[in-house]
DNA sequence: GTCTATATTCCGATAGAC
DNA sequence: GTCTATCGGAATATAGAC
């Protein structure tokens, strides 16, 4: 009920945003249409533009803060530089499902939305560098001299985002949902396992 | 030079069929204009009208065809009563990295326009059933009785698919082309023994 | 700031000549 | 079967009153 309060209290423009975020995120960008924004967010649609110009502002806005969500939990994790690897990979494991259960639909929306932009749309680039220059990459490579650091970074990921990535294809009806939660939960204690197992 | 001659001799109807599959598959139903297509195809707009009636019937097409390329390459792998579990994630690594090698937005095309779609648009459902009723789930079932099965399978599949869904991300300048398609073929023979390691 | 009404552009689809 | 021309609708964006 201080929940509903605190809805209604919201700015339009927070309104919208919020909109913008949960249409553009379900969506993506050319299969969402302003109107829906508009009908969502419960405000007119003239006000959309009256407040972020165009839809592909606003879309901007709302990338950029999801690449920013997507990327930000790792973030301080694998620049750590005290932390074992060991506990590095712990950690992604667990902050990283946390956040994918709390936001289902986040990496195939950043993922498939980032197929056609430009390169230099969204500043990229930055989060790109975080990860090569991380300290978690220098310890891979301290730990395995002969292999890539690449590998492992893909395997951890991979068995963390992919699940999220493929649920739609594996889980038909609903009653599934609870399966796949719990499924979930169970990786977060097997991935870093499996994971050690590689070193 | 044969090749050339092949193309050009291509029926009308092979031509839409051809820039269809290569625009829906970079830009996604939504994105696409029906005029990329006709103007891919190097034929007048009407035409891809006058012989698939619709975008929709004409993605559908498209669709259905990907979804088979997709699950094709791993169905008779998994359905094989005279391959231990070893071979099978031998064989699915190599066929499957080797197909995506091939056609680098596959999976991510898959995965992205499966979300919008209902259920039933297309038959999913016995793609999936495949999955669960695998010869693949119960030599899973029979060594490791404790684990969900599914555990392993995701493991696989998210080492395997993931690189080539993220890769957008990690590789910015067509220099780190070349070093993703040898990364990739290292992780043909690493990635059956990660695997094994689990079991 | 918010609304209604409308301008404008874009896109899927078709009519009709050849 | 293939083309040119165009229709009709949908979607983004703006004008102008309140």
């Amino acid at each position: 009920m201080s929940k509903k309060k605190i809805v209604v209290d919201l700015s339009t423009e927070e309104k919208i945003i919020d909109a913008a975020r949960k249409v553009f995120t379900k969506k993506g960008y050319a299969a969402t249409r302003t109107r829906d924004i508009a009908e969502e967010a419960d405000i007119n649609l003239a006000l959309l533009n009256y407040y972020f110009r165009s839809k592909e502002k606003l879309f901007h806005i709302i990338m950029v803060e999801r690449l920013d969500k997507f990327f930000g939990v790792i973030q301080p994790v694998i620049s750590d530089e005290n932390t074992s690897l060991e506990q590095k990979m712990e950690k992604i494991t667990e902050k990283y499902i946390d956040l994918l259960l709390a936001n289902h639909d986040l990496s195939i929306f950043v993922l498939s939305e980032i197929r056609n932009a430009p390169d230099t749309f969204f500043n990229l680039a930055h989060h790109r560098q975080a990860f090569i220059e991380s300290v978690l990459i220098k310890q891979l490579q301290e730990r395995k001299p002969d292999t890539n650091p690449h590998h492992i970074l893909l395997n951890l990921l991979g068995m963390i985002i992919f699940p999220f990535l493929s649920a739609a294809l594996f889980k038909s009806s609903t009653h599934e949902q609870q399966d796949f939660e719990s499924l979930m939960l169970e990786r977060k204690k097997l991935i870093p396992k499996w994971v050690k197992m590689m070193l």
